[in-house]
DNA sequence: GGATCATATGTAATCGAATACATCGCCGGC
DNA sequence: GCCGGCGATGTATTCGATTACATATGATCC
């Protein structure tokens, strides 16, 4: 049943039955093939019957390019993320592809690390592959990804974000609000002096708009984050290790880090057990995504839970509606929460003072 | 540029540029235009610019579906894998879909969540997609799989084990040995009474054999492991919480509980942590996988560093030489690493004795 | 009982690129 | 000076399903 592994080098592509096989055997034209199985309503029961054991028979399957070439159209989504590596992108490419398959949709991936212009190149191929409607990541892209879109016609949704002037269908949360909360969280707690671990900002809206949110709610405390106490680094444990080091560092270290995810925070929480800081006593450290890898940590990390799910499924029921002419919702904000944890406590000059 | 968000209702695949239009602006032959995109040595340099100079006017995008009518071939690579929540498979599909790209190869993904006959269905589904070449995870899987995938001439390679009967292409590594190398561990440290946290191990030929490395470690030490000291749950903090639960309720607790993944382990430490057990020092915990999940946790947790990135990246390989044709080792067994950390030492009894 | 219409099915054109085959120069060998 | 051969290009067929249009059959209405 299996072939032998040798025979592999050979790429022989087999023989497979067409539609003109079933119909020969069902005694029926191709026609009446192809609507048995694409509007089986317009055929009568005993054709459909027969074409259907046909189909068995010969273990007929559709040969989609052909398909796709004359319908024009694939039924297959295309998914375009920064990166895979970090679980959260694959979380909600998990909970999209799962809505997907349940609505007869494949799912095309790819990523681009954090470059928009590899962006740009792989969604070119994948149109050219025949990919219906697109999901992106975040809200900033090259103009020439939407001309690309658009001259082609392909819906696509932007995700992780809610694109305020309305131009893009979007469907996320207010980043600037989440971080906004978290540090009026910090305030709260007594904190005045805040670090900040961000992903770089350049062609990441997320990231952008989650230092905003820390900036805004300073100021709107009459504070404001000195450039030195903002570190940046791409999305990985080391960076948030080697941040926090260099904060930890200076004569005058902030009480409280921020980080604008999960994996700086427990990078830098890594670094303060190694220099023997203690978490809350210390320093306050918290995340955005209220991942497993920051929940479960000792102290738990306090952070933003996301809605990671439910952006790959809103995602796609948008646009498998849209392909199907159904009206939408083409803008959707979900809402995030502040999940606290003991990562976070009152600066130890506050406990003091008490 | 961008479309008014509400014209998305109509799913407009607008025009788009053809060979033709390329071959007329060039004053050329669509055969030619067909040539200087696939053997361009084939074309005199000076029409070959000429062409190019129209495509990048016109924007062609050659259509993907009428090439894989006529040509046979997607150039697609299929993923089909159990899940896509637990980090490790989206690393190793992130190595996949990386290499792959970069071969010129897109990548189609679809998840069964343990359920082989949905495994059978999204792969027939891709290949009517016209998916050239498959990646599974795991050994065992539905006959009429390989049925269907022979009498398709699609190549595939399975992963994550390596088929013992040679029948099957296959990149992995040895789980049982992995296993069996971890429980010697506990086993030098003095450990005599051991629990075992593992997935169901029905279709999941990996958690049989991790089962069964710890099983022939301890009966090759004169030792077994006891019906009621292996706890099996789907793969989820909480299942490994649960089950850790139980154990630590046991009249007579194991000393060393060996998780079949970092999952369960990490579970096994929240529950020691509810419960005040201290690991190591009541309990020494393994997990497999060498993830971030467990190294960071407080223990680190001990556990097996497996070829999660060298799989994905191996698969890649492996099926664009079959399909270009190109000799490649259909079996590769890939090493595997013990990674010693704090979450095991010996028994509280074999200390106290010493 | 003939016109009308709905239902079921067949016929044939079509989608867009790849490619087998034909053609046309042109060069070199003898 | 003729012919074989090669390089560059054009012509026309092909891939397999969808679908517009044509046709046949039988039911319904006045």
């Amino acid at each position: 049943m299996a072939k032998p592994a040798g025979s592999a080098i050979e790429p022989t592509i087999a023989e497979r039955s067409s539609a003109r096989d079933v119909a020969r055997l069902a005694g029926v034209s191709t026609a009446t093939v192809s609507r048995a199985l694409n509007l089986p309503a317009s055929v009568d029961p005993d054709t459909l019957s027969r074409v259907k054991a046909a189909i068995e028979k010969l273990r007929y399957v559709p040969h989609g390019a052909a398909r796709a070439l004359r319908s024009r159209k694939s039924d297959m989504f295309g998914a375009v993320v920064p990166s895979f590596d970090y679980a959260l992108y694959a979380r909600t490419t998990s909970a999209l592809q799962r809505e997907a398959d349940a609505r007869g949709y494949a799912l095309v991936l790819a990523a681009h690390h954090y470059d928009l212009a590899i962006e740009l190149r792989v969604t070119q191929q994948m149109v050219q592959h025949g990919v219906d409607a697109f999901v992106f990541v975040g809200l900033d892209h090259d103009p020439a990804l939407f001309s690309l879109l658009d001259s082609y016609g392909r819906p696509y949704v932007l995700t992780w974000g809610v694109d305020a002037s309305g131009i893009h269908p979007s469907i996320g949360f207010d980043n600037r609000a989440a971080t906004y909360a978290m540090t009026r969280h910090l305030l709260d707690l007594g904190h005045r002096h805040f670090g900040l671990i961000s992903a770089p900002t350049t062609g990441n809206d997320r990231s952008r708009e989650r230092g905003a949110g820390v900036r805004a709610a300073l100021a709107a405390a009459g504070l404001s984050l000195v450039d030195d106490d903002v570190r940046y680094g791409p999305i990985a444990l080391e960076s948030g290790t080697r941040a926090m080091r260099e904060l930890l560092a200076k004569r005058d270290r902030p009480t409280a880090v921020l980080a604008t995810n999960d994996v700086f925070a427990v990078g830098a929480m890594l670094a303060c057990r190694d220099a023997g800081v203690r978490v809350p006593d210390d320093v306050s450290i918290t995340g955005v995504d209220d991942t497993d890898l920051g929940a479960t940590q000792t102290p738990g990390l306090t952070s933003i839970r996301t809605p990671i799910v439910e952006i790959g499924r809103a995602a796609a029921l948008q646009l498998a509606a849209r392909l199907e002419g159904r009206p939408v919702n083409l803008l959707q904000e979900l809402p995030f929460e502040l999940v606290r944890r003991a990562s976070t406590a009152p600066p130890a000059s506050r406990r003091r003072r008490r």
